[in-house]
DNA sequence: CTTGACAGTGAACATTTGTTCTGATATTAT
DNA sequence: ATAATATCAGAACAAATGTTCACTGTCAAG
């Protein structure tokens, strides 16, 4: 067999970005021979199965015997192209804003939200794409919070981040948890790891040790590390 | 004279409602004679008699000898519509997709995108909330990389997060960079520094020491590090 | 080297489609 | 009622446009 093209050649996005952009600026798809002029190719044909092949990746819809029976589906990106949003899409909206409650610090307990906190100050939020977040579950649930400090270093977080995180009181092993160590006074972010009745601490750090804890009351868990986000200037 | 209608008669609106819906389902505009049949009108002359004046009244645009040239503007409520997003709405965008170029490692050249990467492989991107960016310019120079190992814990990045970068050619005191040292064959995020005619590379972990640089063509930089990115499970 | 899938050219053809024309009918102002 | 204007029908025409075909060139696998 010849050459096996996996994703779309250039030719492919050429006529899907000038499709896109004729849609936009025209309000109507164009003719095959204006993609010839624009792609530089010489021959109808040639386009002709180009856009065929586009239909059969899904990138577009044709219509049999219909001038400029195009319907650009979605472009080189992926992204779907529709007039209007459906209800249900509506539904999936592709930012969560998730609140800021305060600072997390190694010296003193990191606030943490109450159980019902459907309210919050909406200018102290923090937006992230539903795409990053692990599942669709319970967003409810998030809450964040903005490194304080250089304590953290340990576990690979700086001073100014902000680490997404989620409620929970129980922790399975290899979640990164934020803990109130009551012996100690102090707010760490560590790997949790249950091993015969003791508690493992691990840094992120993989050149730091383990904190190893034999009473496990000592271990308050104030909830999971979903997400770590560092701006920069 | 004869009548004066003000507004919009039946069949000027049951013809804006067509096109609009027409528009909708097929993605591209009516023929002519299909807005015959659905108006039932008989005759193409009248179809083309009500199109010529919606465009005088500015409800559609229309492009001559075009098959299918009509730009639908404002519904019969009066409401713009647009089929594809503008530039101007794309800024508006709540997410924006950033392409995941490739891995960065230590030890070798990062990947870096071509200048004219305007498009990209959709299957391979990462949703970023535009809140999260700096500012909403120039969101075209952005790329990402996954970073693969942990040769990068001084920069405190750990194996498997997502950097995103700007391209750049210089850089600013005082931003991160990712840069390749050509003496020592070598990919690394640092804080960059130009003072007296050298190059501070500073880690970004407070307890490392910085690396400083006599000659400046040593140092290339590949890109400018906007935001770090850690997913857990 | 041969082969076959892929990519491209150019032209011919058939259909779709916008345009125009003549004429008829309807509505309204005077 | 009459004239002027708006609305409509049907057909013919020309242009735009999608489709198909024969042929050529390229590249990689066997």
């Amino acid at each position: 067999m010849a050459r096996r093209k996996n994703g779309l050649s250039p030719r492919h996005k050429k006529i899907l970005a000038f499709l896109e952009s004729y849609q936009q600026e025209k309000g109507y798809p164009p003719s095959i021979r204006e993609i010839c002029d624009y792609t530089e190719i010489s021959s109808t044909s040639v386009v002709n199965y180009y856009l065929n092949q586009l239909a059969e990746m899904g990138y577009i819809e044709r219509s049999s015997n219909v001038s400029r029976g195009i319907n650009l589906i979605k472009n080189a990106k992926g992204i779907r192209l529709q007039t209007v949003k459906s209800a249900a899409e509506r539904l999936l909206e592709p930012v969560i804003n998730i609140p800021l409650v305060g600072n997390i610090v190694a010296g003193e307990p990191m606030p943490v939200p109450p159980s019902d906190f459907s309210y919050y100050d909406p200018d102290s939020g923090v937006e992230i794409a539903r795409g990053l977040l692990p599942e669709n579950d319970s967003t409810e649930q998030l809450y964040a919070l903005r490194v304080f400090g250089d304590s953290m270093i340990d576990a690979m977080v700086n001073d100014g981040d902000i680490v997404v995180m989620k409620k929970v009181d129980q922790a399975r092993n290899g979640e990164m948890v934020a803990v109130w160590l009551s012996d100690r006074d102090e707010t760490t972010l560590k790997y949790f790891y249950l091993e015969n009745g003791k508690i493992r601490l691990q840094p992120a750090n993989p050149l730091m040790k383990p904190i190893i804890i034999e009473d496990p009351n000592i271990v308050e868990i104030q909830g999971k590390v979903v997400l770590v986000i560092r701006q920069l200037a």
